[in-house]
DNA sequence: GGCAACTTGATTGTGCACAACTGAGTTGAT
DNA sequence: ATCAACTCAGTTGTGCACAATCAAGTTGCC
């Protein structure tokens, strides 16, 4: 009983203690967190329906309109109506958006080293949180 | 370097999972998570601080000053300066903060089960989320 | 072709979280 | 005894997160 709500207390301090090094570590991007994960998303594939950022990082429009109005208004990315479907939004990169992903290179090693973990650890970790989320997102349903 | 990017995108999706199921569990209380975390503190010991509060939450006054006067507009706790320290304000639970204890008794074992985790499984993952909380506070300051 | 059901993104409202700062109160060093 | 350094709670400003709702656009069914 106690045990349960120790470990719901440590997955929310966990989460919150990693916002804490993000935000040491992406303050000279000048971009928070949740903007890093979205724009590595972009990074990767482009252009993006907000849509589908939603379905990438798990985030509804209620968070990510404004989040991608700040990353539009920084000039790091475009977003413009589909010609295809004009419900969509499609969000692309500018050059500057597409550049700041050199700087970006190096945040990942310098994260994975704060959390003190062996890539064995880490991998285990991943494993268990993701079962854990898929039960949870089954039991709020 | 995709590796912990995911990792650490796997502690905030789980955080945010686990949030969802609370959500669901505390609406009748009519609490939030936090306001759960901080009865549950003052349902242990009593009266406590905000700085206590604040050091078992690993939250702020700018979280804590809000939240606290939340809930004692909802009229589960009181506050009061404290006479040995004009500084301190004491936080005392009501009659009815006292009350809800019981209705509250229910909610961790619900959240358990829906975590889909084994006891033994939830202990390791609690250890190593410990560590990992304590290794990234030190690397942010 | 036309209408109901659905999809998509935006908006509004509430609450959490932290940084930076303020002001009152306390403590300690001299 | 006094004054500088510190502690504590609160406020302000920014940003994330979700629920509820809305309007515009699309699709399917008849």
């Amino acid at each position: 009983m106690l045990l349960e709500n120790q470990l719901c207390f440590d997955v929310h301090a966990a989460s919150r203690a990693l916002d804490g090094v993000y935000r040491k570590e992406l303050r000279e991007l000048d971009l928070t967190y949740p903007q890093y994960l979205a724009m590595m998303v972009l990074w990767e594939r482009q252009p993006v329906t907000v849509k589908e950022l939603g379905v990438a990082l798990r985030l509804d429009s209620g968070t990510l309109s404004p989040l991608l109005k700040r990353l539009e208004a920084a000039g790091l990315v475009r977003r413009e109506r589909s010609a295809a479907d004009e419900r969509s939004v499609l969000v692309r990169l500018t050059p500057e958006g597409a550049g700041l992903r050199r700087r970006a290179l190096e945040v990942p090693a310098r994260i994975f080293e704060a959390t003190g973990l062996d890539p064995a650890e880490a991998i285990e970790l991943q494993g268990t949180l993701r079962r854990l989320t898929a039960a949870l997102d089954e039991a709020s349903r």
